[in-house]
DNA sequence: AGTTGTCAAGCTAGT
DNA sequence: ACTAGCTTGACAACT
């Protein structure tokens, strides 16, 4: 089991997601903001191997605008052997990779000016993983998108247009269940129809469920992953006190915590810590669950 | 040096 | 009708 968190690290004083406005767009820029942020990322890996935290997800902005049509830098081509070196370092030490589009990748639109850099920003990601020779394990986890008063159809376009999808992407795309629309039944659903693996993410559930107890939760969405994928990947958080239901906890807590772990440590998986103090958090829970 | 309005992009539920 | 929240922070123009 391997424990982690997504994009930010706050202790190291470096970022990985340094970007520009769109309005100052260069060739200049997109190499310094590479640069930085492909160092960065070597030490936040460098940070979280030291404290064995194997479990890590890259931002969506560590090549910014490169899934934009203003975007007309060879990246790929510029920093080929940086990839690889970071690649390399990832598969030496045994880590596990994730990204997560963000919320405006949505391939069950009903438009499809969305649906076309929706896919564009998948390849994107599904690119970064392959420059770093990372095997399908690395995956990326998007949800399902929105409803637009028909689930029903919503699911259906949803599975029609992952269809289409290349190859490269389709061997790592996961989905997730999210807390307002789509519950963990729905993407088992899905799952039953194009194999996708289901991502779980325990603080959505708790939001969103079909009444389903967290063990058998947990069971449902690890067999959705093949032997090629790796184990069940978990987003873990809890309800920050007093704020609205849905808020992420700004930190972890840990009784809430090891009785999440009580009941997902017979199950092979990897945990991410959705919480807002990142690997603060993350180091706690590791040392939670030894 | 520190503060503040704004940033490529969408959807949903709560106010 | 508006906005918080989503993985949410960072830029840039202003004091």
């Amino acid at each position: 089991m391997k424990i982690g968190y997504p994009c930010i690290n706050t202790s190291i004083g470096c970022t990985a997601n340094k970007t520009f406005r769109l309005s100052s767009y260069s060739r200049q820029n997109m190499v310094s903001k590479i640069e930085n942020n492909l160092s960065c990322l070597k030490k936040i890996l460098g940070y979280n191997s030291k404290n064995n935290l194997l479990f890590f997800r890259i931002g969506s902005g560590i090549i910014p605008f490169a899934s934009h049509t203003v975007c007309d830098f060879k990246w790929q081509d510029h920093f080929k052997k940086d990839f690889a070196s970071i690649g390399n370092y990832i598969k030496k030490q045994d880590m596990r990779i994730s990204m997560h589009p963000d919320q405006f990748v949505l391939i069950n639109a009903k438009n499809s000016e969305i649906i076309k850099r929706s896919v564009k920003e998948l390849e994107y990601q599904s690119r970064v993983l392959d420059l770093m020779k990372l095997k399908e394990k690395a995956k990326i986890q998007i949800h399902v998108g929105g409803v637009y008063k028909d689930k029903e159809k919503s699911i259906q376009r949803f599975i029609e247009n992952c269809k289409k999808l290349t190859g490269d992407v389709k061997k790592r795309l996961v989905i997730e269940n999210d807390d307002r629309s789509y519950n963990l039944r729905d993407c088992l659903k899905i799952h039953k129809k194009i194999k996708i693996p289901v991502v779980f993410d325990s603080f959505h559930h708790e939001c969103l469920n079909a009444g389903e107890s967290l063990k058998d939760a947990i069971t449902s969405a690890a067999k959705t992953w093949g032997k090629k994928d790796g184990c069940l990947m978990i987003d873990y958080s809890s309800q920050e006190p007093m704020k609205r239901k849905g808020t992420h906890a700004k930190t972890i807590n840990p009784e809430l915590f090891k009785k999440f772990v009580k009941q997902a440590k017979t199950t092979d998986c990897d945990i991410m810590l959705e919480i807002k103090d990142k690997e603060k958090s993350a180091l706690k829970a590791a040392s939670l669950i030894i």
